[in-house]
DNA sequence: AGTCTGACGGTAT
DNA sequence: AATACCGCCAGAC
């Protein structure tokens, strides 16, 4: 395995995230071996913010539900989207992650 | 090569 | 319940 292989598998990862449905960065680095690495998921995504579409970086959250990576979308674009696909916001801004989180490893 | 930072998370206070 | 602190490890400088 090379370093790069650490950004495949969260990739990987995310690409599996459900329509509707959000993770963790936790839940993330648990799922690819890196148990306390949460930081390096979300480096990760950003480091491609903006280079894929195709990867629903917006449904990952951190372990409260915040949308701690909302800085890389434009404007309240993160939320929007989560919002689009049915996702219940409480009304200090964070995800409803009873309703809603999905766990990579079980998907 | 040393230091700092960060889309995190768990534990301690 | 809210803060503070520390571990984590890849990059930037």
């Amino acid at each position: 395995m090379s370093d790069s292989d650490f950004y495949e598998k969260v990739y990987s990862v995310v690409e599996r995230i459900p329509y509707g449905k959000v993770t963790t960065y936790g839940a993330i680095a648990r799922t690819i071996g890196l148990v306390s690495s949460a930081r390096m998921v979300g480096y990760a995504l950003q480091r491609t913010a903006g280079k894929e579409d195709s990867l629903p970086a917006h449904r990952v959250v951190n372990r409260l539900g915040e949308l701690t990576g909302h800085h890389s979308f434009p404007g309240d674009t993160m939320r929007e989207r989560l919002i689009q696909e049915g996702i219940a916001f409480t009304e200090t801004y964070r995800v409803d992650l009873t309703r809603h989180f999905w766990n990579p490893s079980e998907g």
